[in-house]
Order: C-alpha cells, then sequence, then structure tokens
DNA sequence: AACCAAATACCTATAAGTAGGTATACACTA
DNA sequence: TAGTGTATACCTACTTATAGGTATTTGGTT
C-alpha cells in the first residue's frame, strides 16, 4: 500500500487530484478540515472521480455529518480512534468496491444505508421546525420566545430536543440542517 | 390600491401566486418568516415571476438580510416602523419600475446597490475566514483555540470583529455567510 | 523610518446556550 | 382506556457567546 499524496485541507486535495497523474485507488478523508472542509472535497471529488472511493474519518459520531458525508458521496466511514486493523480493514474493502462503516456508527444510520432506504429519517416536530427557522434566522430564544408567546424555556426545551434528534450540540449544527432540510 | 391575497409565510405566499390567477403588481415580503423564509421566497417568485416587483420588508436592518434580500431579487426595501407615506412611496415607486430603499438603510448599501458595484464588499482576513470556517464547523472558541494554538480570547476577538463586518449578532448570521461565501 | 493592517491578548459585564433533570396538559390512537 | 407523542414550563449548573473597551507585536508597504 502506497500513500500517493497527502493534503491538509480539502482544496489541497481537489488541487492534488486535479494535477497529479498518479490517482490514488482510494482517497481517505477527514469531515472537519480547514480551507475547505471534507464533505464540499468530497462532493467535488466524487464527481470528478466517481471510481475512486472515499472512505471517511471523524473524530466524532454526529449523524448528521455522517449522513452529509453519504449524501457527498462516500463509501465508508471510520472513526478516528478506530484501531490499525480497522482502518485497514475499511481501506481494503472500500477498494474492493463495498462499502465500510465503523460499528461505532449507529446501526439505525448503517441499516438505513445498507438498505437503501430513505437516509434522513429525523423527525422534528412541527413546533420544531417552526423554532428551528427562527434560530436560523438569527433570533435568540428569547425573541422566540416573545414571537411565539411562549415561555423562553420552552424554546430552550425545544432547542435541546432537536439537538438530540440531529446529534448536534452547537447553533452551527441546528443551522446547517435548517438550511438543508427546511423550507 | 387592492390587497389581492395575504399569506402567513413564504410557502403560502408561493402557493397563491402559484394558484390563483389574479396577480399582484406588487409582492410585500418580510424577511422573517415562519416555515419559509421571504429570502427564499422571493428567489423563489423572482424567478417565476420576474417582472412582479417584491418589496422587502424588515424589523431590524441587518446588512446581511438586505444583501441577501437583494441577491435574491427584491427591488426595494423598507423598514418596518416607517409611516404610511413611506410604504405607499415605496409601493408606487416600485410599480413604476424603479426601486426603493428607506434612508434607514444603510448609505453604503444603498450606494453600492444603486451603483451597480459588487454587492459583497465585506473583507475578512485570513484568520478570520479559517476561524468562521471552523465555527460554522460547530467548534467553539475553546476548541478553535485548542487547535490554532491561540487563546481562547483571540478568537473571541475574530469572533467579535467578523460580526463588525458582517453586522450580525449571532452564530446563525456567521454560519449562513460561512456556507455562502466560503470553500 | 514611519505607517498600517492583521493577529494577538486581556478586561468587565451581561446575555445566551447547553445538559441533565422533572412534570403537566392535551390530543390521538391502538 | 391506557399508552404515545407533542407542547408546554420549570429547576440547577455550567459553558459559550456577545459587546464595549484597550494594547502589544509582527510583517509588509510606502
Amino acid at each position: 500500500m502506497v500513500v500517493v499524496g497527502q493534503a491538509n485541507n480539502g482544496i489541497e486535495l481537489c488541487r492534488l487530484m486535479d494535477h497529479y497523474n498518479d490517482k490514488p485507488d482510494v482517497i481517505i478523508t477527514d469531515i472537519r478540515m480547514p480551507g475547505m472542509d471534507g464533505i464540499a472535497a468530497t462532493r467535488s471529488l466524487t464527481l470528478k472521480f466517481p471510481k475512486i472511493p472515499v472512505l471517511a474519518l471523524s473524530m466524532h459520531n454526529q449523524p448528521e455529518d455522517v449522513l452529509e458525508m453519504i449524501d457527498a458521496g462516500a463509501r465508508g466511514f471510520v472513526v478516528k480512534n478506530a484501531g490499525k486493523e480497522e482502518m485497514l480493514k475499511a481501506i481494503y474493502t472500500l477498494h474492493n468496491g463495498q462499502t465500510y462503516f465503523s460499528t461505532e456508527i449507529s446501526n439505525e444510520i448503517r441499516g438505513q444505508y445498507q438498505r437503501g432506504e430513505v437516509i434522513n429519517e429525523i423527525r422534528l416536530t412541527r413546533r420544531e421546525k417552526e423554532i428551528l427557522v427562527l434560530i436560523s434566522n438569527g433570533k435568540t430564544s428569547q425573541q422566540i420566545a416573545l414571537e411565539l408567546n411562549i415561555s423562553k424555556l420552552t424554546v430552550d426545551t425545544h432547542r435541546k430536543n432537536v439537538h438530540k434528534k440531529l446529534g448536534t450540540a452547537t447553533s452551527a449544527g441546528l443551522i446547517k440542517y435548517a438550511i438543508k432540510h427546511i423550507s
């Protein structure tokens, strides 16, 4: 097994793939990278080189990220704290034309993907969606509470529940989800 | 002047426009609406009905919003606390094929738009962009500080400066900007 | 050499968000 | 009818983020 190239971020990765003739059999990429994230890079690369499988790495097992990465065209997913054997297994599996997902990746997601079902099965209630939109419009819980005539505490509860459903911990996740999936 | 229809959100507005034969001469819409925001609705409507001008309303005069709305195709912009006369003036001006912007809208923006210049002249430094990407990847200032080997206080300073440049006050603005303009 | 933008770091203070709970009221439905 | 899901509201504790400052260092430009 030979490492034909190494990049520090998505843009570099794309540039490498564009300008080098020694194409790899498998691309390994991180979800989070400075400059251009691995998801955008994967989206671009799987478009240009559909035959080269992309194996994604992630520190955290965040459903949202995994789903986005799959959506972007990744063929496999390994959590960063995986051992050498798992990494090798994943690489070989992808090279072999199959998909590979760490057991750490939640069973539902793996199941959904392998059964070819609809990937995004995160169900938000009407109220949760409503609040999510307001959040992504830059409103604070306080302002939302005022607007909907409910307690700020209630807004925070909805917020908390959405975080749970999406597997996120900061507003960034909420807003990205809102942009992608609502309206 | 006749009100031919009224909608509570962007989706309703689009549906109205799709199914009613009595088309308005001017569409008045809010930037922020539950379900589908006015910006998305405007983008959709100006695509389908390029001859019908859209007049945007907003409570707050947030540069980001105004710019997005203009980008979406709005021909005019009035702040919500404007008087009756101004509203009427705006409506008639748009109906007349011209553009109208409240004087409350910052002069720079109005100037930029009317001189046909590039609208988005927000200049972020390399470091600011780098941090913005990390923020939009869901990282906290603390985590970013660790990753970049700088103080958390420095990250917060950059954050603050970006807020100033973008005219935003919450993470939502930052993240949306990052998604639209970076990578 | 003088200047300037950028990056760095700190201060104070307040507001907002996250994370774990519990709990009640209401509507739907199995 | 008993159970389920939704919306509501509160609790404590802690972490993050925002907003106004000031200030130093560094690297590049004039």
